[in-house]
DNA sequence: CTCCGATTTTACCAAATAGTCAAGAATCCG
DNA sequence: CGGATTCTTGACTATTTGGTAAAATCGGAG
């Protein structure tokens, strides 16, 4: 049979080649949406504004995106993968300080490169992970496990000092996103400050000063 | 003069005292306005749903809060003095690391206990903070740069180890605010170990840890 | 150039939502 | 009790918002 699924839906969710215009306006519009779901989340977030942002008419956006819902989806998907690979990245066979150095180094990185990102995904968890719940609970969960056993591991061999690994991730997690998440209140503390060329490198020293050699003093 | 200013505007915003049904209204709109608007944010939250999650009519609710934006408000200066408390309770005559384990502490027994409070604060960032940002850039501000330069002193004293004490207090607030802004997170990747008893202890346990210890082995 | 599908726009609609109003019900106080 | 006040509700309005329909325009292959 083979049926030749020239298979109607327009131009969505189909297996036709897109066409440049396609390529591109999708592209603006995921840049656009993430703008604005970053900010108010998924229910706070009007088609309008993305199509604003966008600087296209909102019948012209829903011809690339038929539901808000899609494009909250695609914006997700697209930032996803980007957002968990310096977690992947750990290295088992790699030395644990730098190995941690560099994954504390990487998120602190995006969370300055790509703060829309990360807030988007804070909305989202906050507004009780209703998309991501399944990936938070499959491949997340799974990752999580992978190098929390890799952590464990070095604790192990004495390596790293004795520590939960679930939870030294979840404070990694927590140290660099909030860079990102809460930037207007950093700002608010910190000033124009937060702007200066050297911020983000007296950040990262801080918080790999924190996490690797805590605050209690040596003698 | 002295005109008996009866001043018109209902029982809103005037000084009259309140009466016992008032106040139980309010008390009852404040707390399902907290739930609701903690997970959705200001824009993303309805007036039915907190209608409907304190068993009340719309139209009374709004006898109660004129706008949307006075229960918000309202609900936001209900809760910010109790989730400072502790920062300000920070005590420089203290030992320092016992200063700073009971300031984690209580952050995390807040995070634990008013889960819906710190999630409230959190999309209300997320959003710019365009209600309390000026409370952040004043009271908080000067809050955050008074203890700070109680921890550099006590750094200057070799009491604690050499740390930005600013970066410091954001790594504090971000591990523990974590717990309760990303629970569904920590939940799909825990399960329900979370709720078991021991749970809150040995997040305790772990935060003090990597915080006054760090990661890095000690021979 | 010309045609045809791809893209964009104009004009809409229905549902959701913030907020109003006036009348009815409950409560308080003398 | 009885009247004044407080509280509650049903019915309503104006606006915003997600989404649609169809006509107009564009752009590229032949």
């Amino acid at each position: 049979m083979e049926a030749k699924v020239e298979d109607r839906g327009g131009i969505f969710a189909n297996h036709r080649q897109p066409t440049r215009i396609q390529a591109v306006n999708r592209e603006i519009i995921l840049e656009a949406a993430l703008e604005v779901f970053a900010i108010h989340g998924f229910r706070g977030s009007t088609v309008d504004q993305i199509a604003a942002k966008a600087e296209m008419s909102k019948p012209n956006l829903l011809y690339y995106f038929r539901r808000k819902q899609d494009i909250y989806r695609a914006v997700l998907e697209h930032t996803l993968a980007d957002w968990l690979a310096p977690l992947a990245a750990i290295d088992p066979a790699g030395d644990p300080i730098e190995e941690l150095r560099r994954y504390i180094t990487l998120k602190l990185d995006m969370s300055a490169k790509r703060p829309a990102a990360s807030r988007l995904f804070a909305n989202e968890v906050l507004a009780g992970a209703p998309v991501i719940g399944d990936f938070l609970e499959t491949r997340l969960r799974e990752l999580v496990h992978e190098k929390a056993g890799v952590i464990r591991r070095w604790v192990s061999e004495s390596r790293l000092a004795p520590v939960d690994p679930v939870h030294l991730i979840f404070m990694i997690w927590a140290a660099t996103q909030h860079y990102a998440d809460f930037d207007v209140q950093i700002r608010a503390v910190l000033g124009s400050q937060v702007d200066k060329p050297g911020f983000r490198e007296q950040t990262a020293q801080a918080v790999l000063s924190i996490v690797l050699n805590g605050i209690r003093p040596r003698m």
